[in-house]
DNA sequence: TCGTTGTTCAATCTCTGGGTTGAATATCCA
DNA sequence: TGGATATTCAACCCAGAGATTGAACAACGA
């Protein structure tokens, strides 16, 4: 896997079970039990999804004793989100720029460029 | 890796080449050999980049004589980043609930749950 | 038809992710 | 101090990701 950070982020949700994790941090604190409680893999198991998501920025942990407590921290949630967002609208926004050229031409301006994206030539 | 729709997106999200690919198909379709010019790596191995895109159907591919243009789908960056947004705003809403309490507490209502969460006993 | 271009398939290599078990460490409580 | 509980470390296994090279397949154009 890459090492640069939406990689990890991204790299860290592609689990079920660690994506479950964090929707119960979201409910709150847990500790390392508490969390490990609803799955069928080792304890071991579960605290190397939990070191995934340290590594990611997604949990912090404190300390209480013998316990580890962990928080979802929704910061790369926010940068991973984001990038998201930079793409997930452009289908209607070429639907929009073709509608709209599509609009001129028929009120007969015409030559409009739809997105406004190199296009190498394809040269034999 | 988990077979999981969810998990295959945030998997093929999860690589600085397909995400720039994404990035690429943003701005309108292009070819393979279009895709692959900005990268080092050879070939075959964007092809097997735009493999896991559309496995985890963010692509579709046409073809166009001897060429495969690419298509970006949104609709899988819809589903990734609807997840996201569930967790991603949590902080803000325990922030919410315990200024909410403290302000009951400060007017002598006290006595109230910070966020509803399920707490397990540490019993020993 | 034949050469060229675009793309994929197949075999192979290496590295890592996620799982296991067993031992070690840390902290509490009696 | 010593036993119990919580968690991590270490060594190992196996399947799969990402890359490579070489060959095959598909479709064009002269």
């Amino acid at each position: 896997m890459a090492d640069d950070r939406l990689s990890v982020v991204f790299a860290a949700l592609a689990d079920p079970t660690r994506r479950a994790i964090l929707a119960r941090l979201a409910r709150g604190e847990a500790t390392v039990n508490e969390l490990a409680e609803p799955f069928e893999v080792s304890l071991q198991a579960v605290s190397k999804h939990l070191k995934v998501l340290e590594r990611a920025g997604l949990i912090t942990r404190g300390r209480d004793a013998q316990w580890r407590p962990c928080r979802l921290e929704t910061e790369p949630l926010e940068e991973a989100s984001a990038w998201i967002r930079r793409y997930r609208d452009v289908q209607t926004d070429r639907m929009d720029r073709l509608e709209a050229a599509i609009g001129r031409i028929r009120s007969g301006a015409g030559d409009t460029d739809e997105d406004g994206a190199e296009r190498p030539q394809r040269g034999q």
